[in-house]
DNA sequence: CTATGAAGTAAACATCGTCCACATAATCTA
DNA sequence: TAGATTATGTGGACGATGTTTACTTCATAG
């Protein structure tokens, strides 16, 4: 029967996107069979390209090659989607603290572990808004908690940014580099000047400033923590 | 003639948004005599209470009692209009500064006078964003050059906070509490801590954290940064 | 084999920003 | 003072977005 092939009023799709999008694969099948994780990664790239107000539902779903209302199966609406992408965002924050990190491995002196470590989070913080503004911006665009163990969050090591940030500060701790009482929520007192470089930088007044110089303040501004906090 | 009240073609758009919109005066002449500033009003209004997205072009004329279009004549589009509304957003971020700046005068100490206004400038800072979180986001939503001396950025000192704060990094150097190589650029380091926390506050992962807690954190945060620095 | 429910589709609506053509009135000039 | 000019608003339209409601398709469980 045709009607199994071509349906009677479903048309599948096609031809209304046919500009320039890439990557329009010609579904045949009814179900798309992965919908939820294709509105992901086109969100994810929008995102990418330009911040979490650009990621719109209707091209996601353009992308899939499905209709519109076909995200409603999946996310209960616009906001949904950006929060997913977000966290697709997030841990990739993650991955690249976490590369920072391994760069160095412990040694004799737990010191300059601890103080290396540190620098690891901060750099690889910047590094990565650097290298995606986009996806950065997004990461950090409207408030999920920051107490949420969600594991679409973490990365390999299953820590999110601010967990790594923790393990860094705490082996400033352990080596002695910080009293106990200036541990104390030191998190968000280092959080506070990376995240904030990075925002004037990406959408702030620092919007200009070149890359390298950027990354040539966060160094400074690491070691700036470094003997603030104690 | 009845043609120089009710104009022929114009309704003067009365009825359509008698919703429960205040303050839409039926204007009876054509002209509305300062549109301008009505427009950036009701966008200012708009920003505190929803930040930058939340300032829709449309909303704002409607609050004029006038038609969407009649908008185009003084701002070249909606973006125009943000930047506007981000100005008036800037002098009282700048505003909130220079009150937090004029609670110490310069007494016989003058190190012990640069301490304070550097902390006033953060504390400024961070108070306005805790106060006027909406208006805060807008000031820093979108990169208008820092470089800029556009005169409605300022407050009654005629300076920008950027500039105020350069201002208090001055008496640091001044009174010798900060090197002259130390003094380079330390107001991108110092910027980013504060807004960093203003900004995880507000729009990020610490969103939930109360006023109370952010504002203690600032005080530990500007403790880091004048040790941090020299 | 069928019925049930998950996944997609279609068509519509409201809202937004923006363009075009036109109307109105304040002001400038003759 | 009359007439032309020009700044300021209006109306109507277009395309894009998010979202709702009702319908269709089809995989699979019993």
């Amino acid at each position: 029967m045709l009607s199994t092939i071509i349906p009677l009023h479903g048309t599948l799709y096609f031809e209304q996107t046919m500009k320039k999008n890439v990557s329009i694969e010609k579904r045949k099948t009814f179900r798309h069979g992965d919908l939820r994780n294709a509105l992901v990664t086109a969100g994810l790239e929008m995102a990418r390209a330009g911040g979490p107000n650009a990621v719109i539902l209707r091209e996601a779903t353009r992308q899939a090659g499905v209709s519109p209302n076909a995200a409603y199966r999946h996310f209960a609406g616009q906001a949904e989607l950006l929060d997913a992408v977000r966290s697709a965002c997030l841990s990739r924050v993650a991955a690249s603290i976490e590369d920072e990190m391994k760069k160095h491995k412990a040694g004799r002196d737990p010191q300059a572990f601890a103080r290396k470590s540190l620098r690891a989070v901060g750099m690889g913080y910047l590094g990565f808004a650097v290298r995606e503004p986009g996806m950065f911006r997004t990461a950090f665009s409207v408030p999920p908690p920051v107490h949420s163990p969600d594991p679409a969050n973490t990365a390999s090591m299953g820590l999110n940014p601010f967990q790594l940030l923790s393990l860094a500060l705490d082996r400033m701790l352990d080596s002695g580099l910080l009293g106990k009482k200036d541990r104390q929520d030191a998190e968000y007192l280092a959080w506070s000047t990376v995240h904030g470089l990075a925002l004037l930088a990406l959408e702030g007044p620092l919007h200009k400033m070149p890359r390298e110089m950027v990354l040539a303040l966060g160094e400074r501004l690491v070691v700036m923590v470094e003997r603030g906090l104690g």
